[in-house]
DNA sequence: AGTACACTCGAACGAACGTTCGAACGCATG
DNA sequence: CATGCGTTCGAACGTTCGTTCGAGTGTACT
């Protein structure tokens, strides 16, 4: 309900603070996406990042921009590291391999936070829930492009804004079945498999790497 | 923490409880969709439903066993109506499509439903999530045979396990774009062109329908 | 009429919640 | 030493939470 100072409205701080506030974020994230927002307390998230309550309250405003906080770098990133492989990759199908490992390898890197974006996607309101559809939306749309930019597909399957969200969703349901520490296959593998799931189908026979 | 009683072990009620109780169900699938198991207070769901607060302890014992109904019911009648479709076909291209076609039909009527299966899967504990977590195994396992009964996939998609949960993961997304009123394209098509996907990919020029 | 039972509800309980406040602390700079 | 500021914290505030309790319905059977 309460307005959020949005990021580029707020005032510089002194590098020990970024770092402590960025601690205190990354341990937010992991209750978070052990709890959920909502069965989060600020009690718990202060004894996981080793501060006491009211200390939360020195690094933000409050719960509620904690959530912002993450869910708006988490997308944030996302585009600006994607922009950065697709770089000099011009082959339709090696931009959609790079976009694809970019995805698993951030995600795979920050589990927590992906489920926060996952779970409490529709928690925010006003303009904090704004500023955060924008860089989704951002990330979707360079998705998307690279979607469309391969080879016109049959007409069977003529909506790439579909099969984008199709995609999305292999991408993003993993962090349901994936554990880090225990699966045999990594997350570049898993990358690779979910590109050629996509692109050539599970009854694709001939060999497309 | 406290047990709940399993559906196994309730007593027979009369048909009139058991609707009302149905009709609470609904209401309460309808708020956790909207603002989550933890977010949703009784005071809320005993609106939804047209109850007073203290109504709804008689029909249930509390919070928990609200989740836990829904969750179980949800995959109970997603598993029955499974073996149904699949009844006297044998084609393994056409078992799966029936599957899909199955899941999106019984998610697309039932949304509240998926939602709170997917956001709220972890928050069971105890007898109540083995219970369901047993019908969720059941269902997976039951997709996940159709998708080995396909010809064998080349050596880059080793493993139908993952592949199973990729589909998943596409149709189980789908509640995070999906608009049932506003989106132009049907329960129906949306399953057949997931199916198209899965099988032979976003790039496939042939038709195989 | 009287009893039993299913059902409904208002009022209240203790607990936990997010947030606030003012007093401390450490440590620079005058 | 004194002043100011960034930082930390314990204690408390008011609110909302899930749940309980007992009294109040209406209805069916004796």
């Amino acid at each position: 309900m309460a307005m959020l100072a949005l990021q580029t409205t707020e005032q510089k701080r002194s590098p020990a603070f970024d770092d402590k506030r960025l601690h205190l974020l990354k341990a937010t994230a992991k209750v978070f996406s052990e709890v959920g927002y909502d069965g989060a307390s600020m009690r718990r998230i202060a004894a996981e990042a080793e501060l006491s309550l009211s200390g939360i309250y020195h690094y933000v405003s409050g719960k509620e921009e904690l959530l912002y906080l993450i869910q708006y770098h988490t997308f944030d990133s996302l585009v600006t590291s994607l922009e950065t492989c697709l770089e000099g990759v011009s082959s339709p199908r090696e931009r959609l391999a790079t976009a694809v490992r970019n995805h698993i390898r951030h995600f795979g890197e920050n589990m927590h936070e992906l489920k926060v974006c996952a779970r409490d996607l529709e928690t925010l309101e006003g303009e904090a829930y704004e500023a955060v559809r924008e860089r989704r939306h951002a990330y979707f749309q360079s998705i998307h492009q690279i979607v469309k930019e391969l080879a016109p597909p049959r007409e069977a399957i003529h909506h790439s804004w579909i099969a984008t969200a199709n995609l999305f969703g292999m991408l993003n349901w993993f962090y349901q079945w994936y554990d880090a520490g225990r699966s045999k296959v990594s997350l570049d593998d898993l990358a690779a498999e979910q590109t050629a799931l996509f692109l050539d189908g599970y009854l694709a026979t001939e060999d497309t790497t």
